[in-house]
DNA sequence: CAACCAACATTGGTTCGGCCAACAATATGG
DNA sequence: CCATATTGTTGGCCGAACCAATGTTGGTTG
């Protein structure tokens, strides 16, 4: 029974959003590490996946499609096509945008991170049955779509009090 | 139906890892309010519960408890005992520690970052139903359990390859 | 008791994700 | 034509979560 020290107070053990963070964090040191392996982060997979499912798009457009902030959206890309896997070129049609495209590495690049990030997810839900993940993750869809949709109240613009 | 620039790509919408993010970024939006509201964060509310639950400690114990990094505890404590809710006093019996104690103030301050927390859950799991809460609860806590427990390959401090 | 090693508090970093603000260039709708 | 939006880009901020190094103190153990 080693430390007695390592008990988490009970106000905390349970509480849903201290729950959902110690498996976020867990999550992504998991996921961070598979990716690390190849040089690449989250923004990366997430980029190549949209391009990929939906083909060429400017780079607002990514950052809608995958939550990242459009500032963002612009390192990641960078990055990208410094290791060519995606190609930026001017929109003729709307000359304020860039369109970006995977390359064939791209594809490739984004098929080995499929795997390695299977495995980990794996990793990450060893202690459930499958149908225990299955139920996992529609519970966390419903949470993840219904704050997603109704509340306005929590989304990141949301400014609460001094206006300005 | 607006923009359906919207839908994030299939491999991004059922991946675990990614769903237990999303809903983690935003149960940490909720419950930061909430808690911004008191001028206190989630490491005040972990310390505090701390000590309440198994009264005075050092710093260390505090950060095993809590899974706070000491250096952070150090922060914190700064913190909570220039607002009056504890108090630092080295320890007579072992002079490398310090003691914390809660004071009443601290106390009070705990109940009502309690109250605003457990308002912040129900804001977060509105869409599930008792039952379903109980469920994503407990599957959260066998996930959270079995990653502290096992595999030492996704604790903090694991190194994998350059051992120096 | 002297040497060592372990534990503690503290300082001072680092990295990453997730934001926001401001800007210039371009589109677009009235 | 003018006002307003959208786009890419730069530059910043903040919190969480780490890690390393330092000085002190405690506890062995040879």
């Amino acid at each position: 029974m080693e430390n007695a020290e390592d008990t988490a107070p009970r106000r905390l053990r349970a509480l849903p959003s201290r729950l959902i963070n110690l498996v976020a964090t867990s999550a992504n040191r998991l996921v961070d590490r598979a990716l690390a392996t190849t040089g690449s982060r989250r923004y990366d997979y997430a980029l190549l996946a949209a391009l990929e499912e939906f083909g060429p798009a400017s780079q607002a457009a990514l950052g809608r499609r995958t939550g990242i902030d459009r500032s963002d959206v612009v390192a990641t890309v960078n990055e990208l096509s410094a290791r060519g896997l995606v190609e930026r070129s001017p929109d003729p049609a709307d000359r304020r945008r860039n369109v970006i495209t995977v390359t064939a590495a791209g594809i490739r690049h984004l098929a080995l991170l499929d795997r390695l990030l299977s495995d980990a997810q794996d990793t990450l839900l060893a202690s459930l049955t499958t149908a225990e993940r299955e139920q996992f993750v529609g519970l966390l869809m419903r949470v993840a779509d219904h704050l997603a949709a109704s509340p306005p109240a929590l989304r990141p613009d949301h400014r609460t009090a001094p206006q300005r």
